[in-house]
DNA sequence: CGAATGATATACT
DNA sequence: GTATATCATTCGA
């Protein structure tokens, strides 16, 4: 079943990035669907968040569907070649999101290969934020829209996931942030 | 290990 | 309006 406003719109953005896993992430686009399980998420605790582009309410044309209520997504270019995307989560004007970093595939392989430029369903196919993001057709055309939609959405396929099999740690990537980098907002799903 | 690559934000004229 | 620094990364040596 596909998962309801009410799971993306409550207030703890770090459980929301923790459940996400074991869920499976779809796409639909021109008639091609893909699905994949999510096996790694991050949190991004908005204002508070110096890794977070919208650290300190910061609020530009790019940060804007951040501060929608959430269910939405939020996707944006990283170094000039990747998309990321994000599930926006909390109420309006709390900009907090969870990163999709990694996922595992399940639905419409032959397709994903064919957006990755690739030939065997390696482990490469959606490791990374930039590589899920593009197996799944995800581009910063779909920034804003809604996952209650047609297009993106995340379902919940009621796929086990044991207490001891999610491992937090530190966000990797973003150095920059200071203190704020070494927080325990990673989730990845044992496999 | 290091280059690729372009949108975005910010600081200028 | 134009310029420049920066980036939630990946891939091929």
């Amino acid at each position: 079943m596909k998962l309801p406003q009410s799971f993306y719109r409550r207030d703890d953005v770090v459980r929301i990035g923790r459940e996400l896993l074991g869920k499976v992430l779809c796409t639909r686009f021109s008639g091609q669907t893909t699905a994949a399980l999510i096996t790694e998420t991050e949190a991004y605790a908005g204002s508070s968040d110096r890794a977070s582009h919208a650290y300190g309410n910061r609020r530009t044309k790019r940060t804007e569907p951040l501060f929608a209520a959430g269910g939405i997504a939020y996707v944006y270019l990283c170094y000039g070649i990747h998309h990321l995307f994000n599930v926006v989560t909390n109420e309006a004007d709390v900009p907090h999101a969870v990163l999709i970093r990694a996922a595992a595939p399940l639905q419409g392989i032959d397709i994903m290969l064919y957006r990755r430029s690739r030939s065997e369903a390696d482990k490469a196919l959606l490791a990374g934020p930039g590589s899920t993001a593009q197996a799944l057709g995800i581009d910063t055309v779909h920034s804003g829209i809604s996952l209650s939609g047609s297009q993106i959405w995340i379902e919940d396929r009621n796929t086990v996931v044991k207490p001891g099999s999610i491992v937090a740690g530190p966000r990797v990537g973003v150095d920059y942030a200071a203190e704020d980098a070494s927080l325990p907002y990673r989730f990845i799903l044992k496999q």
